[in-house]
DNA sequence: CAAAACCATTGACAATAGACCATGGTTTTG
DNA sequence: CAAAACCATGGTCTATTGTCAATGGTTTTG
């Protein structure tokens, strides 16, 4: 499919398709007919474009994200230790999610207090 | 206490301090001494800063975190509505805690499939 | 075929959350 | 007391994650 195609149904803009292309977060072939340069993008795209959105919820970078996909594709050539920068991020996000749950509560404690501190008085 | 106090108590930089009372989401007050304008924190900032890297970690601005702050402390005299921004926060940061969980586990099976796959010879 | 719709590239712009630096006062300490 | 350590203010700078606009080519459509 063409990015705008893509666009459409990630509910991310083009612009942000192509920004997250130049990262390599994701590919496209060039179009089948030669006289254009159009992007054309597989079903992966999407899955990709929505757990870069997890990834994003869960406090990751684009850079960091772009590491992540480099193990997936398993290019470790060099001797960058994937295996502990993914425990980094597991122990990382486990914390996020943590403090996340934490101030969920405070949210709703602040709700309820909200909620019986500013009953107005009924217009009667 | 004076800033830098603070500043090693939570372990944010004093900068970064004086970033948040800019935006009001601590106070201090005059030093008791006329002479110098130091700030003079309460133990509530810490309390505070540790509430902020919570409101952080689940996706809120300090724009929005300053709002919470504002309907903790009742300053609803205006028309604003706090507890439907409230109820939109809190489902906001469920989906947040949802995405982070859905990711923690893509990074464990990334990690686990990476284990498996990277085995190097041994060097014997 | 001509207009509308689509796409690429480039570069400028924006918001967020600080970090950093210079300058000049104030306090503490040896 | 003098140096070291601390603090305030103001301004600049940075990284991240996009958005927007201009320009020019390509496809689709009525």
């Amino acid at each position: 499919m063409r990015i705008g195609e893509l666009a459409k149904q990630s509910g991310v803009s083009k612009d942000t398709i192509r920004f997250y292309e130049r990262f390599g977060l994701i590919t496209s072939s060039a179009s089948n007919t030669q006289t254009n340069r159009y992007r054309e993008y597989s079903e992966d795209a999407l899955f990709t474009i929505d757990l870069i959105a997890d990834a994003q919820a869960a406090g990751l970078t684009i850079a960091e994200f772009s590491m992540i996909l480099a193990q997936l594709n398993a290019q470790t050539d060099d001797d960058f230790d994937g295996e502990a920068f993914l425990t980094e991020k597991i122990t990382q996000v486990q914390t996020r999610i943590e403090q996340s749950k934490r101030f969920l509560t405070t949210l709703k404690q602040t709700r309820k207090a909200l909620r019986h501190a500013t009953r107005k008085p009924s217009p009667l």
